[in-house]
DNA sequence: TCATATTGATAGTTAATAATTATCAATGAC
DNA sequence: GTCATTGATAATTATTAACTATCAATATGA
């Protein structure tokens, strides 16, 4: 096995297609076809489940792409750390935060890192809670800043920040229905929230069920500012941690604390536990240490 | 940069000698220097000391030797996991049955796979035999217990395992009415069935328009338990096939063959035709044939 | 339903490159 | 100084990746 037939199939794997792929990457498809059917018959398994003319990964096909995406990853990290130690720093940094963490604090931290860091070109994605723990795992971005872990990964390593507690939010003048919408009575509000596909929304779901909070409807939005214009608007509520509020001014909105409260949330670093790391990804994450450590707790 | 690289690299550093390392590599010397030289610009960074006619490791010398160590063992790591998964040793699979199966058979099946498989995850979904024959076609479930195919799939495969006689279901003292139920004479039960969807439901309705069968209302509720409680209530009466009357105590139902009587049943196992197979559903496939065949023929 | 376009696989050939042989210059032991 | 040992270099050969041409199977559309 040689990393061409790592890179070949990765190709192939996100696009399914294999003439594509081999436009892609620059050869003939036949070419292609045979470093795929190498690949398969060193491992013995068929990668695709070649069904009609449709190529679907199979399941040994999935975990040879994640092994291979983190394999890619890591040669690529490996030339830049070398480069690193060679003198110059230079290179490339991702990172991946959650949706609320880029709109409060990621401005502050890209101008501070430009500032010592001008040759670095830096890579910052929105993502949710579940892609920054498997980009992370299998080295698609060097750094997230996320959840704590919920379960325990062999190669990605938590390190806290601070914990955010839960508010209800509610448009000032409706600040006498916030006691009725904790208490599960009924009221006019509608409640805006984030999509299912956001930890933070599936956290309030079951805030919602436990304590049987009414609402006239759900509006599902996928930014924070819009759901905080929509509450503001004063016919929405939500909740959300508090430091989601700080993008509207103070006196736009008015915040409670739940009653029945909600656990605080962990929020916290993400990086590779074993593999080398740049020194650049440690110069940023010591970077969000100093901005952001014990902020809120 | 191939693995080819890195596997020469790790044996040089480790011998610290070009000779030893090209004759434990079966190759020449210079066609191992060749290939470090390659390295070393690839990575425009010396990879050895080479002082007088020693060689030494360089700081990026040791770094690329970690990185290619792990790098090598993942590639290792990854053909035994493959391995595994052909073997039908680790991996996963998704299955699809009938709500009848799930309720009546599933429990033990699953328990007898994973004494055998622990290292297997094991995905049951209850399903409409509908649902079964696209999920198998499309490779979306590995394995389904459904009912026989109509037409023909070029994609599927089925397996008979047994057929089901149809009953007709009363409470023990409303015993008396089954006749005039059969014969199309009116009575004051209702009826309760499985919704629309269901294949079962479909076939019942039809036997009730050939059969002219009377009824004074229908009930419908989506779960074999359900419905047999509702006959034990002794207000309504069901047509099922006769194995579903298993999830109650026998004297709690009455059951009758039907007259005029309604052609038997065919369960069977369904699976893909053509396309590969992955070793854990074939597994699962001979335990159900072992645990399921011929129980009611 | 039959023609057409698209897909991945195959066969034979060419081009790229890894490995070989032969050789060299530098080093260090005696 | 001599000579064995080391890694590097040059020219050649062997290997293999990639190319061209083509095919069978499958969707798509009139």
């Amino acid at each position: 096995m040689e990393l061409r037939h790592l890179r070949y199939f990765k190709v192939v794997a996100e696009l399914q297609h294999f003439h594509r792929a081999a436009e892609k990457l620059c050869i003939t498809q036949p070419a292609l076809s045979n470093q795929i059917k190498q690949l398969e018959q060193e491992l013995n398994t068929s990668l695709f489940d070649r069904v009609g003319r449709r190529v679907k990964l199979s399941e040994s096909g999935e975990l040879v792409l994640s092994t291979a995406k983190r394999i890619l990853n890591e040669v690529e990290r490996l030339k830049e750390a070398v480069t690193d130690i060679e003198g110059g720093v230079s290179g490339s940094l991702k990172i991946g935060v959650l949706q609320s963490i880029n709109a409060l604090y990621l401005r502050n931290l890209v101008i501070e890192f430009d500032k010592t860091h001008p040759n670095i070109s830096l890579h910052v994605e929105e993502l949710t809670n579940q892609e920054i723990e498997q980009k992370v795992s299998n080295g698609e971005i060097d750094i997230g800043i996320g959840f704590i872990l919920k379960k325990e990964y062999k190669n990605i390593q938590f390190e806290k920040l601070f914990t955010e507690n839960w508010k209800l939010l509610v448009s000032p003048e409706h600040a006498d229905l916030a006691q009725d919408i904790m208490s599960g009575k009924a009221h006019r509000l509608k409640a805006v929230l984030l999509p299912e596909h956001f930890e933070t929304r599936r956290i309030v779901n079951t805030y919602f069920a436990d304590n049987h909070i009414q609402y006239s409807n759900i509006t599902e939005v996928n930014t924070i500012s819009f759901i905080l214009d929509l509450v503001e608007s004063g016919l929405s509520f939500s909740i959300l941690p508090e430091a989601f509020s700080m993008l509207k001014s103070k006196h736009r909105l008015a915040l409670f604390d739940l009653d029945p409260e909600l656990a605080p949330r962990t929020i916290g670093i993400l990086m590779t536990k074993n593999g080398i790391r740049k020194r650049t990804t440690e110069n940023f994450s010591e970077l969000i240490k100093d901005q952001l450590a014990n902020k809120l707790t």
